[in-house]
This record gives C-alpha cells, structure tokens and sequence, in this order.
DNA sequence: CCTTTATGTAAGTGTTGACTTACGAATTTT
DNA sequence: AAAATTCGTAAGTCAACACTTACATAAAGG
C-alpha cells in the first residue's frame, strides 16, 4: 500500500494497460483480458498486484469479480509527485538566491 | 522520454533512491553512490537510465559529472497522474448520473 | 443436479535486468 | 608527464517475475 507498491505495480506494461483499461469505469475480469495480448489467468495476477498496491478496488457481483479505481491510491501517487516537484522547484530558487549573493 | 519509461525508472528501489537524492539539489555521482548499498557502477548505470528516460539532466564540470532533477520531465509524470485522476473522478460522477436517472 | 460461466491459484519456465568486477577514458594535480 | 581522481562501459552472473498451462472453486441456469 506505499507508493513504492504502486509505483512498482505500474512500470510493467501490461499491467499498466490493465489498470488504464479501468480509467472509464470498472470492469469484470473477462471484459479487461479481453484484446489484451495476454491470457486471462495473466491478467487475474496483474489485478492482485494492483490490488495489494491499493491502486484498485475488488468487488464481487455474482460469479464475476469488478474491478474498479481505487481514487484515494491514486491521489496517493498524485501527490508523491506534486510534492516532488515543489521540492525541486523549492531547492532550485534556493540554490538561485544563494548563487547570487 | 515517454511517461512509461519514467514509470520503470522509478520502480526499481535503489534507482527510486538515486532520484529522491537529487531532490534538495545537483549532486556528483560520487555523492550519490556514497552511503548507498551498491557500487559505483551501478549508480552510473541508473543515473543513464533516468537520463534516457528524461527524469534527469547529466552537466559536464571537469572531471565531474553533476546530475539534477529535470523538472520538466518530472512534470509530464505528475500531470499523468491528475489528469488520470480527473478522468477516473470524471468516470464516477457519471455513473452517479446514470445511476440516479 | 449437471453443465456452463467466470475467476483465482499452483507450478513450472524463460527472459529480463540489476548487480558485480575489470577496464578505459578524460581531466586535474604535483 | 606521471600519478591520482572521477566516472562510464563491457562482460558475465544470478535471482526475480511475467508469462504459460493445468486445476480448483463458486455461482447461475437449464
């Protein structure tokens, strides 16, 4: 559930393409392998990931698993980066000031 | 320079700690490799890789080679994930919409 | 019930890539 | 100019892990 997790979730293509497949609204398993170039018991692991990362939420509907996009894992990434680049920006006007003195 | 190959950059953990060095500011290479768990080497080798990837920019001092965060790449990660984020918001509402109806 | 549908899990495999040591190249220093 | 510093690159090794093909499970339907 850190941001390592999810970071590290989304650096393998596939398992991208899995998670950019739920942008528009959750989907069962079948429908996300589906063109995929994958098997779908290979999707099913790639879910897990992305699960145990906190980047998607399970729920079950009958005989079908929906996955859909855990926002507040994702607002997690989100900020990691917004606070990175002030803090880069930050440093910079700093190393500004002090090279003018 | 694509935002997938900034992706893997970053999940593999000692390359992660390479790039979060650099986020107060410039560093050689020598200081970045020192107090990591790993050679010389290799640092070199994940500094290329942030390099190709667009998260860092190398400038040439002597016999130094001083690495820094490029912000402009660093941005094109963070306005992925918002706009992912605004898209996955945009999805939800939707749905409420047409669930509501 | 038996079958079908939808999915997770086990086990095995092949390949990628993160690391090491050795070396080379370029600059600075004495 | 010889030695020392700083770094990139080559080549080889080894483990991690993204896949595959079974198989197990559970719900729905005829």
């Amino acid at each position: 559930m850190t941001y390592q997790m999810k970071l590290e979730a989304l650096a393998v293509p596939t398992r991208r393409t899995v998670f950019e497949k739920l942008r528009d609204g959750p989907l069962p398993v079948g429908a996300i392998a589906e063109g995929l170039p994958v098997s779908r018991p290979a999707v099913s692991q790639h879910l897990k990931v992305l699960k145990d990362a906190g980047l998607v939420i399970e729920e079950k509907a009958g005989v079908r698993r929906i996955y859909r996009v855990n926002r507040a894992g994702l607002a997690e990434l989100r900020d990691y980066f917004d606070r990175f680049w002030d803090d880069a920006l930050d440093a910079y006007r700093r190393s500004l000031e002090k090279g003018d003195a």
